[in-house]
DNA sequence: CGTTCCATTGATTTTACTCAAGTCTAGTGG
DNA sequence: CCACTAGACTTGAGTAAAATCAATGGAACG
């Protein structure tokens, strides 16, 4: 969870791409023919696991990018679906193969991005062993936040682009426990909430939640394995 | 998880390193000199999350790589600490840099890792976050099995290199979760348990139980999320 | 060969899930 | 423009899975 993995590649750049809300820049399984800058928008990618399950694998704002896992495979690991209207630059993963060895600086952009989401992914991990539901929403929103401040957005107040359906998927909770903690939360003045608007009004206090030094309501533990 | 990341590296590697048993190869905040593929033993990588809780990133067998997330940082993000006395070679990170531009085929084979690796940790992601204790369990040891089958190790009777405890957290349950489902699975006659050492007795029943279509004692579903 | 670490097993508690009912909101068509 | 509808969200009551607490047994290690 963290910065947004920006990276200047203008020069590849094949083509902006319109992409309507709910309709997906690929699929899981599609031929890994490009990757792509987030330009306006936000999207999930997410793919079905081999129980038949569907996962939420991330979220990514604008300025970030997608599909970068898919250069080490023939085809796209996940899906990639916009939450509202949204716009792309596609950029041809051939050229960034090809020219990745000719030019140290981007080859080098690419180890340190893989090596951002693997951060992410760990953390994500992390969380999702370690970490209370409070715990688990305070980080989702404190990392959204910072995502957004890191885009010029504003930090303390937003419009969560995806449902409590796609959080709770994300988060390993079911989409009543993220509707309880949001209301949890706000109850405590932490933050405020009116549906998909979120308010931080306490960065402290959702901080110390977020690392399990404060419980919101009455239990007094936080700790879990 | 799944298939050991076998590189062939042979002429970038400095020296063979010998590691007692609770030693470490590196740790986390060490600066990233260096990458290690494992001859011999077994390792655990693992860090300190944020809130101070002690995290297993993953284990290690004969013929991994370990250390490649370094490279996109300065230092190293995890520890990795040997679970038996391992056998190590060392391979210089900046020979690894300066010549994988060089080499497109060694550029190619990083990519490939770090795609594996990414693979790996949205898997156990899920995991985490869809399966039972029953299902993740059965998910590990089919896994451990092939990786060690992979390697040319019997896949049906193992040592299990490292604690309960280990193995919990790494899937996010405790201790006590972990003894009980291979005490229930071993009931089923599905594995056999003594300590460490395990026995796939009926492998395609503990498939049906990794994928949750099987469930060993009385409940009735195995669906999270 | 005793000490320490690791593992097992049982009883109880807790957290988040499930099931269910009802409200709100945004998008649609009359 | 308003009414209608479908999807999204909230809230409540009861349940289940795994955590916690606790005590004992076994293996490994110096």
């Amino acid at each position: 969870m963290s910065r947004p993995d920006v990276i200047r590649v203008a020069p590849l750049v094949r083509r902006r791409v319109r992409l309507p809300k709910r309709d997906a820049a690929y699929s899981a399984g599609d031929a890994a023919r490009s990757i792509y800058a987030v330009r306006a928008g936000t999207l999930k990618t997410h793919f079905t696991s081999r129980n038949g399950r569907e996962k939420v694998a991330g979220f990514h704002l604008p300025g970030e990018i997608v599909g970068l896992d898919s250069l080490a495979s023939a085809t796209h690991p996940v899906s990639a679906t916009a939450l509202e209207d949204a716009s792309l630059c596609e950029i041809p993963a051939d050229a960034l193969k090809t020219r990745a060895t000719e030019f140290a600086a981007l080859h080098h952009r690419l180890v340190e991005n893989f090596g951002e989401s693997s951060r992410r992914d760990r953390e994500l991990a992390t969380m999702l062993v370690l970490m209370s539901a409070d715990e688990r929403i305070a980080t989702f929103l404190l990392d959204y936040s910072s995502r957004l401040a890191a885009r010029g957005y504003a930090a303390s107040e937003f419009l969560l682009r995806m449902t409590r359906d796609d959080i709770g998927n994300y988060l390993g909770l079911k989409l009543e426990t993220v509707s309880r903690v949001l209301t949890r939360l706000a109850n405590t003045g932490f933050i405020a909430v009116r549906s998909r608007h979120i308010a931080i009004l306490d960065r402290d206090a959702l901080q110390s939640v977020s690392t399990g030094t404060f419980v919101p309501s009455q239990s007094v533990d936080g700790a879990r394995n």
